[in-house]
DNA sequence: CGTGAAACATTAGCGGC
DNA sequence: GCCGCTAATGTTTCACG
């Protein structure tokens, strides 16, 4: 597994895969000025070595009924009675909540910030409370909502 | 174009291709338990109607040389002295700007909260400085580093 | 890296529930 | 209406030059 560099043809690759992760090979090879087996090798390489993590189709959350997008930071009771460190209790429970779109540690006073994707406020409430504030491990939370997607891209900018 | 409400069988569908958009028309009809005709035909209408919004590859962040995500709250001039609304400026402004990965309108003090995704604090320097705070509605501006990244999914809770 | 051929997947038309 | 069959067309993939 020789973790080579990128050379401009693998970025273009990435690229294009970014835009539409459907792209057929053949289609893909033409973009890239490639044949279709040199560049079927290289996707499958990106994909090896881990550069391409996952394709995935990106569901309208506002279609669905998940409309209520809320930023929340939150503190953590650093070293509580019991035994084990509660950073980490919590990034374990983090995974199974589904509400959590993503959680990141963070400089600065808090200590997590997320994103919450959920149908309305109601159900965010009952997150917040029932859950969240729940939780042993947080002291302090703090919540603000999203009142308009001005941008949201999962594409990287490369080169 | 009938804006129908989604069966069971719809939500399956949501759910396999938002963990595998690469999954074959076959794979998909077997997984949800139909033939692949009326799947592909169910697929191109989740398409058309805009349930599903996008196929894309997400790329590693780190292994591009991306490693660093920053989030950024910024204050905008309400009124400034020009005749036309500092937000909508700003709004459009952001969707050319490549470090910027989101950008949401949100309640509470700070107008905008951005998540910026670049190489090392030298880049979100140099973007911090020479193009967020040159732009003439930006007042105040706080950031904050992911330290660790518990959690990124763009898999939406679909019951 | 490219060619070509086998294996496999997609998709439109049609009949049936 | 929505399902599933069939058959033609298009795509992926791999051994080999």
């Amino acid at each position: 597994m020789p973790e080579l560099e990128l050379d401009r043809t693998d970025r273009q690759i990435l690229m294009e895969l970014q835009r539409d992760g459907r792209l057929s090979n053949q289609e893909l090879a033409d973009r890239v000025s490639l044949s279709p087996s040199p560049c079927l090798r290289r996707v499958r390489r990106l994909e090896e070595q881990g550069y391409i993590r996952q394709y995935v189709a990106l569901v309208d959350a506002d279609k669905v009924g998940l409309g209520l997008v809320a930023y929340v930071t939150i503190r953590l009771n650093k070293h509580s009675g019991s035994s084990h460190a509660p950073m980490s209790d919590f990034a374990r429970d983090v995974q199974d909540w589904p509400e959590v779109a993503a959680c990141y540690a963070m400089t600065g006073e808090m200590d997590y910030l997320m994103r919450i994707q959920v149908q309305d406020l109601a159900h965010f409430s009952r997150f917040a409370m029932d859950t969240l504030m729940q939780h042993p491990a947080v002291i302090d939370m703090r919540s603000s909502f999203s009142l308009q997607r001005i941008k949201e891209t999962s594409e990287l900018m490369l080169q």
